[in-house]
DNA sequence: TAGATAAAAGCAACACGGTTGCAAAATAAA
DNA sequence: TTTATTTTGCAACCGTGTTGCTTTTATCTA
């Protein structure tokens, strides 16, 4: 990575967080830096393995919680009982969230992806339910591990 | 409950353990029976409340993945990280389960609802993508708490 | 029906993910 | 630069689920 692409990304999440009324903090750029480098979901653990620096869990876990809240990332529900992780698109908000995408977890690979194109479905509920959200969890065999 | 009804779950709940070459023990005839006399999901915690006798932690958690390793029940993924187990129909076995069906969490009284009749829609995936399972979780007002 | 064998239950100890309260450090505002 | 406000790190804790091992229970067979 050169010099100036590495001074753009760190100004780029600079500017993310004044934009959401965040300080500006060590581990709230690293972490943000973390995911605008990936495109795919990042858990709590991953993000502790990757950040070279050594963050405290509590600040990692209070990092991802504040970005969640202001409509940064949004979580993702997996089947295996652990949080994952994923930007937003930039129609979410602070305490409004729209992510309508379904998502992709790679049994091969092991990542979780958010196919922003794919919108989740109309589902036709029997009479009496009224649904509020809907999420959509795809399993299977992802383009990079297909290829 | 009359005391002949009692006897009839009792028979039938022996009948399903033998079934599936379980032997018939306390703690699994009375989770078993749990879940024939209820409608909704059930999660770890609430077996051990509503189980008047006491099990050992490890014999409820030992029991239900018994229950799945044999197709009686299922999990349920949910957002909040707690996994849930309901019954399966019929077609479902040892090692081969069947659930094509979606789930419903209510937001009001907190309950999981198998939608049986309810199937998974076909997901249009992006070049590449290859689906081996969907799963559906809807969120909203269950039909108990709409009327 | 009693004894042998196989299976399950109970117990203790642990791993892991996540949370809370509080003091120290860093950021933002003045 | 000083002050007020946030955020961090630490320690301690909780809930959920797991593993190894011993005792108890269920099933099979004589
Ligand atoms: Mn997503
Ligand atoms: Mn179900
Ligand atoms: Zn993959
Ligand atoms: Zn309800």
């Amino acid at each position: 990575m050169s010099k100036t692409a590495h001074i753009n990304i760190d100004a780029q999440v600079g500017e993310l967080l004044k934009r959401n009324s965040l300080s500006v903090t060590d581990s709230r750029k690293k972490i943000l830096q973390l995911f605008l480098e990936q495109q795919g979901a990042l858990a709590h653990g991953d993000i502790e393995k990757r950040a070279g620096e050594k963050f405290d869990r509590v600040t990692v876990y209070r990092t991802l919680q504040t970005f969640v809240d202001k409509g940064i990332i949004h979580t993702i529900p997996t089947a295996d009982n652990s949080i994952r992780y994923a930007l937003c698109k930039d129609e979410c908000s602070a305490g409004h969230h729209h992510d309508h995408h379904i998502h992709f977890v790679c049994n091969n690979c092991n990542n979780t992806f958010c196919l922003d194109d794919v919108v989740t479905p109309e589902i036709n509920l029997p009479k009496g339910y009224a649904a509020e959200h809907v999420e959509v969890v795809v399993e299977g065999i992802c383009k990079n591990c297909n290829s």
